[in-house]
DNA sequence: AGTATAAACTGAACAGTGTTTAGTGAACAT
DNA sequence: ATGTTCACTAAACACTGTTCAGTTTATACT
């Protein structure tokens, strides 16, 4: 009986706390994470701000759990981009592109939270000695990781085709998937994020600067009339 | 008589007001965007948190004023990436595409403020109807728009030595020096936006980020290896 | 059943935050 | 010397995250 009841406790915990994380979600996606305030987030689940500290640390810990979730949810928009297994390297890498840039943009909120606002989550997942990282983050594989290594599988399967023999530093190498995936991440991020904290400035819609972008990685391997070599640094 | 006492007045005022900017640069330079609170930043300069509130209408106001002057020293620094007249254009891209990602780099505070945190500068300058800014903004060129107009006419330059002659959009059209600088901007953006939200996420260097990035813009055209089209977007 | 124990929960407080306002004091103009 | 204007501030207001003593509730044991 003892352990049917603590399992009941338990139950009723881990329900209070999907609820926190519910309503912190709600109150974001509706106001942005601002609005995101302990007495706020209490009067909307029914309870003290004082109980909120009976499941998580500290609001950044609330913060860090929403952001898992978001990481979840890019996972899945990722995963679902590049599932089509007849899909050729490029095309895969456009899909992904686009999904990437469409969650941000449709996630506002979300994605502002997870690699602008407060960055407290990713840097648990990526600064942890090597999956160590707290409790409440290493239950379950990492969202964050996950996505991570989607990229990096998309950049791999792009090398094989041949259509980015980019190298890089001196002597010369060839750029490995991770340096792609990251850079590939990083263009993206960068359309989405100007996009995000000011929607009017980069006056050309968020679609065109993917696709442009997408048509400077995948053109293929150059002719020749390149200008001149990357190696050393201009200036 | 009148005037110059008047006169003496507004020196003060001003010669207060610029020290309310020092001190603000200051505090976020040492300790971030968060550390600037008015009441720190009263005692900074010897007088009350009221006092401030005589010269800015409130923080964001500050932290505008504040971002207006990043946003010059950022002009500063891309103004001389390009000042080379016997550079080739894609030196220049070269150049420019280092410079900038060194600044986001050695000021990370500034960059953080005007690009990320508070985005109230940036805001006013490219949503106001047409140069019409607030007065604050108004006074002398804008230095966020001369910082745009260097990467446009980078881009243009670029344009003209037929290395990127990149097609967007149904039916195809060349992309435009405009489109070409915002997509610069934003893989830039995006390679210093991840490095400081996250020390450590992107694992390869911001400089090989960068001349990955370089690489891939400036391969020249395609040898016609090319996978599918761009037009159509995968899936 | 009643009682002891443990867990859940809260009211009130503390030290902060940005901002406003009434009121003081000093510099100026006449 | 007087009247006016400007610079300035102390104190308050409504917030914020967070802590803790104390109360209520639910489980466990006899």
């Amino acid at each position: 009986m003892a352990v049917k009841k603590n399992k009941r406790r338990e139950a009723a915990r881990q329900s209070l706390r999907e609820e926190i994380l519910a309503a912190s979600r709600a109150i974001i996606a509706e106001e942005g994470f601002d609005a995101l305030t302990m007495r706020r987030l209490a009067e909307r689940i029914g309870y003290s701000p004082a109980t909120l500290y009976l499941h998580f640390k500290n609001r950044d810990e609330i913060a860090q759990a929403v952001g898992r979730i978001g990481y979840a949810d890019l996972y899945r928009a990722l995963s679902a981009a590049v599932a089509d297994a007849a899909a050729t390297p490029a095309q895969r890498t456009r899909s992904l592109a686009h999904a990437y840039v469409r969650f941000g943009l449709e996630n506002p909120q979300t994605y502002a939270l997870i690699f602008m606002e407060d960055p407290a989550y990713i840097k648990a997942v990526f600064q942890s000695p090597q999956g160590q990282s707290s409790q409440a983050v290493a239950e379950e594989k990492d969202p964050a990781t996950a996505a991570y290594e989607i990229l990096i599988g998309n950049a791999a399967g792009l090398i094989a085709t041949g259509l980015i023999p980019f190298s890089v530093e001196s002597p010369a190498r060839p750029a490995t998937p991770t340096e792609i995936a990251e850079s590939f991440w990083a263009s993206l991020h960068g359309i989405v994020s100007l996009k995000l904290t000011c929607p009017g400035f980069p006056s050309a819609p968020a679609e065109l600067l993917t696709d442009l972008y997408l048509e400077t990685l995948l053109r293929g391997p150059s002719s020749g009339v390149s200008s001149t070599k990357v190696g050393k640094r201009a200036k």
